[in-house]
This record gives C-alpha cells, structure tokens and sequence, in this order.
RNA sequence: GGCGAGGUAGCUCAGUUGGUAGAGCAGCGGACUGAAAAUUCGCGUGUCGUCGGUUCGAUCCCGACCCUUGCCA
C-alpha cells in the first residue's frame, strides 16, 4: 500500500531524534484538529466507530466535569460505546495547566504504545488492535504531544513570586527582571509586553536554568495534523446557532447547578467562553442579550487564534468544509487523508 | 403641529476657533514551550444625512428639506 511508503521517510526521521533524547517509547495516533464549532468532535466520533478507536481529547476546556453545554462536550449518548480519554479530568474549583494535560495524556499514551509496533507496516486500522484518535482545538496540547514540551514542575511558590513582582512594578519590573537575568534573550523576546510570556520565562529561568527555545524533538516536519476548516461567515453562522442552542437546552441552569457545587472556581475555568458570562448573568451584571452576544464574539475570536495557530504552528493538512457537507461525508474524506499519511508517532515521555 | 437635541467608520461616540477627521468595540492579520476558551502585538478613506448658499476652500457657518429622539400641544 502507499501509505507505508509514504511513512517511512518519517519514521527514520523521527528515530533519528529519539536516539538523542531519552525518550523510551513511541505510540501512535491519528490527530484531527479544528476551530471550534467546525464539528471535529462528531466526525471524530464516527471515525472511532469505524475504525475501532478510542479518543484522546486535546481541548483545555473539556477537562472540566460538570462543564458539559457550554463546552460542547460529546454526551454520554455521543460518545455510545467510545472510551474517551482527557476529559473530565478535574473540577472547576481546580486550576488546570498543559503539563497537567500532558501527564495525562501520557498514560493513556502508554497503554496504547504496549499495544502499537514501533516501526514497520502501519495501516489506517490495525486489525484487532485499538487505535487511538486525538482530536481537540488546543492546538498547544497537540504541538506539546507531538513535539515534545520541555517539562520541568516549578515548585510552589516561583510563580507567586513573580505574580507580585508583577503586581507591583507591573510590565517593566518583569521586563527588567529577565533583561537583567538574560539579556541576550530578552533583545530577542517574542513579544516583550505579555505579562503571561514573560513571567513564564522568569518560572522557568529560575527552574530550570534555561528559557523556552526548542522544541524537544523537532518533528513539526514530520506531523500532520489534519485541520478542519469552514469559511469565515459560514463559521460565524455555526457559532451564532450553537450559542442558541446552548441556552435553548439549559446552559444557564448548568451553570447555576455548578456555582452551588463549586462556589469557587479556578482561574481557568473561570475564564471559559460563556461560563464566565452566565455567571454575570446569574449575577445580574449581564443581560442575557449581552451575555449572548458576547459569547458569540468570543467564540468567534479563538475560533481565529485557533486558525492562526494551526497555519502557523503545526505541519497541517488544512481540510476545506462547507457547511453543507455532513458528518459522516467529512469522515470519508478525513479517512483517506489518515490513510495517505499514516498515523503520528508519539514520542512518549518517561 | 411648536420648541429643543442629534444625524461623522459595521456599532457607540469624540473632533475640526472653516484647510476633507480619530478613539473604544467589532472585524482582519501576527505571536505563542506547563494559565492557551489564556495572554499579547499590529492594521482606521469614511459620499462627516441630502440639496443649495457664503467662502480661495465647508464635515464645521447660513438656509431649506429628509430622518431619529426628547419635551409641550
């Protein structure tokens, strides 16, 4: 078959950068990645179904239990006999972060890298062994998984360190913290006035000595992600309904149900694309028109980042849709895409 | 119908003592290494309601008209 053709050049790449880090095992999977509400998650569904997989999340937001409408979580009845992984993984009252993702990630990744042959003949389904699916719109954990995010835990306390430093001298005290610390890398810092970038520089500085540079292995080349992909007004117009949707089958009573659970939520979950307006909502700071329409604006805003991330950010096959096209015909068309390119092999950490 | 207020970017508005205009939001593009649905950077030509008048020159002053809005009838 031409698939395996075409997967060789890869594999010996890859092999190569295995060899020079200290990674132990590989695993396979096929990734599927979009904007939201571009529908990855059905698709993604059926394709589990017809090829006997099970599905690993990659959305920041789908960790959350109890957070289910308003992040479009599949239901318990979507999901029908496919073991989901990476969702549900904490409360809203936890913070969350992408190390936490990938830790978990890791483990279900070795459980398929037992199951999976490391080299040779890859099919799109392997018979009578499971596969596994990532699908997700974080594009961060995705590049994390396929690449390899440099890991080091900070110990408690480092960040709240320079939170205050933050707090108190603002920008420029981060600003001059990290010229003074290195100012090679601070001249050619990304962008200098992103508090979040920065302080994260400084955690990881003084953690582990070194700034974010390079990717663990350099596989970017070497991992397709296939992206799928609406026009822009066609998108908007998916949005705009999905938003009604919400709302039509009990968004707000969700989240009322989850403040008297949880009467604290973390930072992250807090931030989440309509919880944070319904709470307004519920806490008569915001008109549910508004509430409405600043979802919307919002959605429409990270389906962009999303978009921009995956042009930039990951080796993409970018899968042009139409809002006509259903489900199952994207599927089809995804399928043969899996097909010609073969599974991504995953460098599994530890 | 009378009196007042207003009609400027997709929206909300600022402004020009007359030399053809700028903010916020939206939108578009970019960045992104453990907060990522986060955070952050860049991008502003639009018959200044319409038609006349004054003027070297009008979006600005004057007049008429149209529309919106408030109060009084």
């Amino acid at each position: 078959m031409t698939d395996t053709t075409l997967g060789q050049p890869r594999l010996k790449h890859q092999k190569q950068d295995r060899s020079k880090d200290s990674i132990t095992s590989t695993a396979t999977a096929f990734i599927l990645a979009g904007a939201t509400a571009t529908g990855k998650t059905a698709v993604a569904q059926i394709l589990a179904e017809q090829m006997g997989c099970s599905i690993l999340s990659a959305d920041a937001m789908l960790v959350y239990k109890g957070m289910d409408i308003g992040t479009a979580k599949p239901t318990v009845a979507d999901r029908g006999d496919i073991p989901y992984a990476g969702i549900d993984l904490v409360t809203p009252a936890e913070p969350f972060s992408t190390g936490r993702w990938i830790e978990s990630a890791t483990s279900v990744l070795k459980a398929f890298g037992q199951q999976q042959p490391t080299t040779g003949t890859h099919t799109v389904t392997p018979q009578g062994k499971p596969s596994l699916i990532v699908v997700g719109g974080t594009g961060l954990y995705i590049k994390a998984l396929t690449d390899g995010m440099q890991s080091a835990v900070a110990p408690p306390g480092i960040r709240e360190k320079w939170q205050l430093v933050f707090d108190h001298s603002g920008i420029s005290g981060l600003q001059s913290e990290l010229r003074q610390r290195a100012p090679e890398a601070f001249a050619s810092f990304p962008d200098p006035s992103n508090p979040r970038r920065l302080l994260r520089a400084l955690e990881q500085l003084e953690t582990m000595g070194t700034l974010p540079g390079q990717w663990k292995t350099n596989s970017a080349s070497a991992t397709t992600v296939i992206v799928l992909s609406l026009p822009r007004e066609q998108l908007h117009r998916r949005i705009a309904r999905r938003v009604d949707q919400m709302f039509q089958t009990g968004f707000i009573e969700e989240v009322r149900a989850l403040r008297k659970a949880y009467p604290v939520w973390s930072a992250t979950a807090a931030k989440a694309i309509g919880y944070e307006e319904v709470c307004a909502l519920l806490d008569n700071t915001l008109t549910q028109e508004a509430a409405r329409e600043k979802m919307i604006i919002r959605t429409r805003q990270l389906a962009k980042r999303q978009e921009t991330w995956f042009r930039h950010q990951t080796q993409a096959h970018w899968l042009m849709l139409t809002e006509h096209d259903t489900p199952h015909a994207i599927a089809e068309r995804v399928y043969e895409l899996w097909r010609h390119y073969g599974p991504t092999t995953i460098h599994i950490p530890g």
